[in-house]
RNA sequence: GGAGGAGUUCCCGAGUGGCCAAAGGGGGCAGACUGUAAAUCUGUUGUCGACGACUUCGGUGGUUCGAAUCCACCCUCCUCCA
């Protein structure tokens, strides 16, 4: 197992190990809920939750732990929409390219095959037979991407399903509720995510409902945990902020939010149609209000640059479908920027896609072969190139983790921030 | 040897006198994608000194103001009969 700069990441190695000893007669949660991985003590517990180890500008090097262990940040949770990283990769895979947390969704779970029989199958970790800290999306992002096929109210959302069509509802409570019957580590408030641009006016509105959705959220949050058949009592619950592109609404939202006890907090309804300097804006603008002592998510971005301009704005998780996406479309990312494996360049090209990558994919095939499998429309395609540009993004999170306990990320940054914004 | 059918741009295949550089599909080339309704979507695919010009629909010649489309001959392929 080689990650790159991955000497912070020892623990990873040991989780790794671990997983390769399994045999299919274990498939059994690696970390019983009998054995908790930190002090169900509140206060003990609100005090180990996040720890930062240092800072550099507004950049910030941490850990967090979860009940299915600690998270190392800056972090780039992969993600596995319904239960499954797209491109035929497994949670076992996970673990090779150097994945610390998993994210899944609620709605999509919900619908197909139903948070309920996940529940009676033991939880979301045993179901995709992963151990490690997994966060779910509450549904908030569906609202928006979904927009066609649902309906605002202050109770919640009624979506039509975009598998067959029929009629279902989802509020605060729903979410919530879901979401402790998959046993996610981290559980998403409900929230809408509002599109860009949106009126100002709207916005407002938008935002004062998802302030009560999170009240509510919280509610029923602590409500789950404390029930006996909950499938992990420990799950800990995000805010999220929204404000469209309007600081001052970013900036009121996030500090009643602030209010609200969450275990960390995070930033949404960014990068969905916006310029990049805007969002840039919007998360120096917010961040100041940010709690300090929790850690901060910025929801869905980015590209390799957006994650290192946004660690530099003192961001400690992220996500994005950018990178697994891309890959299924034959865009990969390397150290010296992206290209396009479809790409007749590549076609007798014996190299690997990134000589300066580790990952089993760049160690074992040639640009040419990889261009030939997305030619012939073979899944190995897309599996490799998942496997690849996970591992990237991954490797990229601990470089910058490296970097800043080195106490020189803004070298990093200034090496790497336009580089990897540019054509391989 | 006889009878019938067919040859269209990289491939398959529409088109049977002007609105045809020629539908559609495939293939090729390129682009997009940011809490995943995405193995999706978009553009492009005769040449050039390019809002125009030139060359192209098996070949040659002809009819016509005008031909991928009509006529003659030739070439190639397919089917059936000897």
């Amino acid at each position: 197992m080689q990650l790159k700069g991955s000497s912070n990441d020892a623990y990873l190695a040991f989780v790794v190990s671990g997983m390769y000893n399994q045999t299919v007669n274990e498939r059994i949660e690696i970390r019983p809920r009998s054995m908790p991985y930190f002090s169900t003590n509140k206060q003990k517990r609100s005090k180990v939750l996040f720890e930062l180890i240092s800072k550099e500008g507004r950049a910030r090097r941490g850990v967090f732990q979860c009940a299915h262990g600690p998270v190392q940040t800056p972090v780039f949770m992969n993600v596995g929409t319904q239960g499954a990283i797209k491109g035929a990769v497994s949670a076992q895979d996970l673990k090779e390219i150097g994945c610390q947390i998993e994210l899944s969704n609620t709605y999509h779970l919900h619908l197909r095959p139903g948070d309920k029989l996940i529940k009676e199958l033991g939880g979301l970790h045993q179901f995709m037979h992963w151990d490690g800290p997994i966060l779910t999306d509450s549904g908030g992002f569906q609202v928006f991407s979904l927009s066609g096929l649902r309906k605002i109210s202050e109770e919640g959302v009624t979506f039509s399903s975009h598998i067959d069509g029929r009629r279902i509802f989802m509020g605060p409570e729903e979410s919530m509720e879901i979401q402790a019957n998959l046993g996610s580590d981290i559980a998403m408030a409900f929230d809408e995510c509002v599109e860009n641009p949106a009126p100002y006016e709207y916005v407002k509105a938008s935002c004062q409902r998802t302030l009560r959705w999170l009240e509510r959220c919280k509610a029923e949050h602590s409500r789950q945990r404390s029930l006996s058949a909950a499938v992990n009592p420990q799950q800990m619950i995000f805010g999220i902020n929204q404000g469209g592109i309007f600081p001052d609404l970013r900036i009121w939202h996030m500090q009643e939010t602030a209010k609200i006890e969450c275990d960390g907090y995070a930033i949404g309804g960014l990068a969905v149609g916006e310029e990049t300097q805007v969002m840039y804006d919007i998360i120096d603008a917010v961040e100041a209000y940010m709690p300090v002592e929790k850690p901060r998510y910025l929801m869905g971005v980015g590209t390799p640059s957006n994650l290192i301009e946004c660690v530099a704005r003192g961001i400690d998780f992220f996500d994005c479908v950018l990178p697994a996406r891309n890959a299924r479309h034959g865009k990969l990312y390397t150290w010296s920027g992206f290209l396009n494996i479809k790409n007749e360049i590549h076609k007798r090209d014996p190299g690997p896609i990134d000589p300066q990558c580790d990952c089993p994919v760049c160690r074992q095939f040639s640009r040419a072969y990889l261009r030939h499998l997305f030619a012939s429309g073979e899944m190995l395609a897309m599996r490799l190139a998942v496997l690849h540009n996970l591992y990237f993004f991954n490797a990229l999170m601990s470089q910058m983790r490296k970097a800043l306990d080195e106490g020189r990320f803004e070298e990093f940054r200034a090496e790497y921030s336009q580089k990897l914004a540019g054509r391989a």
